[in-house]
Order: structure tokens, then C-alpha cells, then sequence
DNA sequence: TTGAAAGCGCTAACAG
DNA sequence: CTGTTAGCGCTTTCAA
């Protein structure tokens, strides 16, 4: 019944229905104090009864910005990410911005499909949360501002958030002494991983701090995937005598250690105690729930993504490096040693 | 040691490096058909010498496009999604196209947020995985093009993509009897939930077909989550007798049946069979791993990615509606009967 | 096959 | 405080 053609209405079709400029109409939209309280009410009398909204792309193309960010992730179907990314978003939406996600699998050929996307102008700034930048030198004189975080860059400058690892590692190794427990493991991940790095120090701190021998014996190795838990419990079970308690790096090769030593009939945490690192959703899931070290993710994405707005608007950030503590959080995994 | 402000390349500096006209770049890049081999490759050693990437606004703006997509999701923390939306996003980029993720927790405050965006024109189509629609009758008279896939909207015509729920549930179940099991419970989802209909009527037609009696007091309920499945197990426990096998609507709720079970010294699968449905990265890291139906995900973000580019492309898809087949997983959650 | 020119919708000088 | 005006970079008639 309704035969116009639905043109949408532009800035214009508000000025001529409010009987003023564009200019004003804009301005009204964007600042709002540069206008009198009454065409303010005006114009938004005229916004609301035409029903227009403003042309992003006009606006872009005008104000040569995107209001939006790219995160490039190494793997989004990783569990980890998801609170970070709910923290980014947030924040990001509630300051206009919008996000795309790149899942670039560490993939050249992805990264340079985005590096291509970010030449293109389409991004006002970068969140990098891969461990690597994806532009390359010379494609980075494009200078979009950027900020990294959880996994440091080697070699680059950007400002930079993540967990306190190596403290939080010292704090779970030093949890597992105050239960009793003398004979402690660790699993490491892939030896040249930053994180594996610090974790793995704070893991010797507090052995050194307990006065606890360092004993390699107990050092297993894997790779971050449940897989290679599975692995080490193995490597555990082949072994004269189990340790007391094994920290893990991560949680998924917590929870292979579990499954692992659980298939061999040694049960967690009566014959060991088991913690890992990061909290991901199934820590609390798993059976049994996992003791493990909380990173404050969500924060760790707002504080990432309103360093980059700062960024964007051209204050300098006061610390280009910042660590967040994490949490210690005690499940069932984790018991005191037997008192024999 | 560069003091040239680096403005970034346009299409007239392209055209004026190649000696021909703007229009002539343009048509080069975007219908290289429409020009002679010759000036083709004129312009496209140009455009690498120059280093130039067209800018995305302008084009959005003139062609009044914007090559961006929402997926809308009610929770993108939930494990589900990821490979689902690995399968969209890998149609779209590949397309040209980008993605962006509204988080959208089925709080009607972030839906508007996102109704406006669309409706301020920033996004060419609509994936939507929420099980229903945010934008209201009246801005829906906009039209954007939209699918919708995983949940059903009720009284909405989008072309729609799922997994076929119900004849995957029948799978299963006479899966679970084919092991010789003959009580067999069933936990439900929320009760109103076009997911927990389908499979619960799956679950009826196996036994209808296998001759078993429905029996009311096999059954309990949940809400998804793994807190839920825990008090089905309870529920269990309490009565005089535990089923053979219990098939749970999700995985989470499997996970929670299986701790709770284990918790009261029922060990699974010896003395009860758990199956789940979804096969969530979890399902095979439990402990034990679970016996579950692997939805095609991948491919279900795949055809709504494809379709939804049909729409805009302006074809009408040839059916409005696309059910893919599931898959069972068969893992150590399930067990045949004992023999006794 | 190519070029000239208009204009997408908006914002930001600048002038009043 | 408001209006006039130019133009962001691109695509697309229209004419040659």
C-alpha cells in the first residue's frame, strides 16, 4: 500500500524538515554544545520523525576514520580468547567503535589478507593478541596504531598488557608447597613460547624461595594442547615414583595429565595433585574441577582496547607496559599431602 | 631520512602516473575485463609502484555497499559457536567480505545497539545464530538481507540452515538401545526451546521404534548448562533405580551428569552410559570422553555464509530451507550392557 | 575502449 | 550560533 520508494531519508531530508542547514543538522548530531538547547530539540524532533540515521560510510569517507578495530587472533575457537574479546567489545561499543575479528591460524596468506585490509583504511587501530605483528616492515610505515597484548612481541615496540605470568606461577607453585607437597612437577610448554618462559621461572622462584631442590626429573614438556598433558602423564607414569603435585602450564595439558593418570587407575587429586593455568570455561567443567591460575581476561581486553582509543586519539599512554595480577583459584584437583 | 608526508595513494595518482584517466584505473581494478590486456597491465604496475590500495569508504559510500556482515550470536564465550563461525568467516573473507560479531547476550540493549548500526547502513547482510531477530517490524522494514541458522525464529521467513536435530537424537538413542541398554533417560533442555522439541521427539521416535515404553520417570530437566546437568544427577540418584544409559540434550549437561554421577561413587560408563549432543571442543578432553552428535558446524556456517551472499547478490536461493545431517561420535562415555 | 564530469552523504573551514 | 561551500576518493553514466 506504502508505494515510495523507501529512499532513505540523509542529513538533508532532517535540515529541509527542520528548516535549517546541514551544517547545523551535523553539528547537532555530532557536538551537541556548539548548538542552542532549541534547534538541538529541533533537529532531534526531525531525526526521530523521519527515522534517519547517518551514513557511516559518508562520515568515513569525510572524517578519513573507520571507528573500527581489528583483533587478530591466532585461533578464535580457543577458548582462552573469548572473555578477552567480550572485554574489547565492550568497550569498544560503548566508545562507537565496532570490532572485527581475524582468526588468521598464524596462516601467511591470512595475515596478508588482513595486512591488505588494513592498508586498505578500513581500521582506525590493531589489537594484537597473536604473538607477532602481521604487517610487514615496510607496510608498517602505514603506522595504524596498535597495541599488543597476553603474548609480547619480540622486537616491537607497542604498548603492550598481559598477566603477571611469572609471579602467578611462583604463587601456584608456592600454593602446592603449603599443602605439604615436597616431590612438585611441572609440564612445560614449547620451549621458546614467552609464556612458557615466565611461567616456568616463577615455578623455579618458589622452589628456590622453599628451598626445594630443582630437580629435572620431574620436568615433563609439551606443546599447550590436552594431547601432550596426556603425553607427559605417561612420561609421569614411566617413572619409578609419581611427584606429589604437577603444575602444568596450561590447563588443557592439566586436564591431560588427568586423563592421562586417571586411564592408568591413579586418581587426582588423591594420588597427585594436579593445576594448571589460565582458568579457560573448563576448568571448572572438568572432572575434577581443575586448581588453577585466573587471568583477569576481561580486563586485560578493556585495558587493551582503551589504551588503543587513547592511542587513536593521540594521547600518549602513561606506561606502554602494563601486567595484571591474576588469581589463585583452589579446586578439587588440589589436595593437602597425606600426613602419613 | 623520508620527509615526504606519506598522504596515501589515490586512484588519480594511479591515473596520473599511468597517463590515463581515472575512470580507466577504476574500471581496470574492479571489471578487468571492461579494458584492453595493454592498459590493464599498465595499471596494475601502477598501482604496485605506487603501493596504492583503493580506500573501502569511498567505494562503500559511491556504490552505496559496504562488503560487511553482523553475525549476531547470544553469547560468544560459548564454545559452540567457534567452528561455526570459522566456516562463515572463511565464506566471507574469501569473498571479500568482512565479518563482525555482535555479542549480543540477548540483552535488549545491546540489541538495539547493533539494530542501529544495521540500520545506519554499515552492514550489506545478517547472519543471525541468536534464535531471533533485533531489529523491530517497523526498522525490519528496511530489509536488509538476512539467514538464519543453528535456532529457528519462530514466525520469521529467513532463510534458514540447522542441524537435523531430531533424526540425529532418534541416532543416538537407538544407538544407546542397540548396546543392549533398555532404561534409557533423557535430559531436557528448557522445555520451551525449539532445540530441546526436536531432539526430545528424536528421542520418542527411538523408542517407539525399538518397542520400548516412554517412560516419564527416566526423564528429568536442565537449562544447558553444566550446573543443570549436575542436579539431573542428583535427580537420578534420588530415585530407587539409575537407568542404563542417559542421553543428555547437550554437552554441557552430559558433563554435569557425569560429575555429579562420579561424585556419589557411580562411575561412568560401568555403571551408566552419559551421551551428549554437539560435540563441543570439550566433549572429547573430558574425563571420560563423551559420546555425543557432531553437528557439521563448520559446514552449517558455510552454507548460511554462501546463501546469505546469494541474497545479496539478488538470487533467490532455490530452497529456503536446509537441514544437514549429523554424525554420531562414539567415544568412552558409552558402554554395551553387561551380559549378566 | 576510454575520458570528462557528476555526485554518493557527510563534515569542517570560513564567513557572517 | 548558524549558513555556505568545498571536497573526501571513488564509480558510473554519457559521449567521444
Amino acid at each position: 500500500m506504502d508505494q515510495r520508494l523507501p529512499r532513505k531519508p540523509t542529513i538533508s531530508d532532517v535540515a529541509r524538515w527542520a528548516g535549517i542547514s546541514t551544517a547545523t543538522v551535523s553539528r547537532a548530531l555530532a557536538t551537541p554544545e556548539k548548538v542552542t538547547a532549541c534547534t538541538r530539540a529541533i533537529v532531534l524532533e526531525a531525526v526521530r520523525k523521519i527515522g534517519y540515521v547517518p551514513n557511516l560510510a559518508a562520515r568515513n569517507l569525510r572524517t578519513n576514520k573507520t571507528r573500527t578495530i581489528l583483533a587478530v587472533l591466532p585461533d578464535f575457537s580457543n577458548v582462552f580468547f573469548s572473555r578477552i574479546l567480550r572485554g574489547i567489545s565492550d568497550t569498544l561499543v560503548a566508545r562507537g567503535y565496532s570490532l572485527i575479528i581475524a582468526d588468521t591460524r598464524n596462516d601467511p596468506a591470512r595475515e596478508a589478507q588482513y595486512a591488505e585490509f588494513i592498508l586498505a583504511g578500513r581500521v582506525d587501530g590493531i589489537l594484537l593478541l597473536n604473538g607477532r605483528s602481521i604487517l610487514t616492515r615496510r607496510q608498517g610505515r602505514a603506522a595504524v596504531p596498535t597495541v599488543s597484548l597476553c603474548e609480547r612481541i619480540p622486537n616491537a615496540r607497542f604498548p603492550h598488557i598481559e598477566t603477571e605470568n611469572r609471579e602467578s606461577a611462583r604463587m601456584m607453585t608456592a600454593y602446592l608447597v603449603s599443602l605439604g607437597h615436597k616431590n612438585i612437577g611441572y609440564v612445560r610448554g614449547p620451549i621458546t613460547n614467552v609464556l612458557e618462559h615466565e611461567r616456568f621461572a616463577g615455578y623455579k622462584d618458589a622452589l628456590l624461595h622453599s628451598r626445594l631442590q630443582y630437580n629435572p626429573a620431574l620436568i615433563t614438556s609439551g606443546d599447550f594442547t590436552l594431547e601432550s598433558g596426556e603425553a607427559a602423564a605417561e612420561a609421569y607414569l614411566s617413572k619409578p615414583k609419581l611427584p606429589d603435585a604437577i603444575f602444568a602450564c596450561n590447563d588443557e595439558m592439566a586436564m591431560g595429565l588427568i586423563r592421562g593418570l586417571s586411564a592408568a587407575g591413579v586418581t587426582v587429586p588423591c594420588d597427585v595433585s594436579i593445576a594448571g593455568f589460565d582458568d579457560i570455561e573448563f576448568a571448572e567443567a572438568y572432572n575434577p574441577p581443575i586448581t588453577t591460575v585466573r587471568q583477569a581476561r576481561r580486563q586485560i581486553g578493556e585495558r587493551a582496547a582503551e589504551l588503543l582509543l587513547q592511542l587513536i586519539d593521540g594521547d600518549l599512554p602513561a606506561e606502554r607496559e602494563i601486567k595484571l595480577a591474576a588469581e589463585l583459584v583452589i579446586r578439587k584437583s588440589t589436595v593437602s599431602a597425606r600426613t602419613s
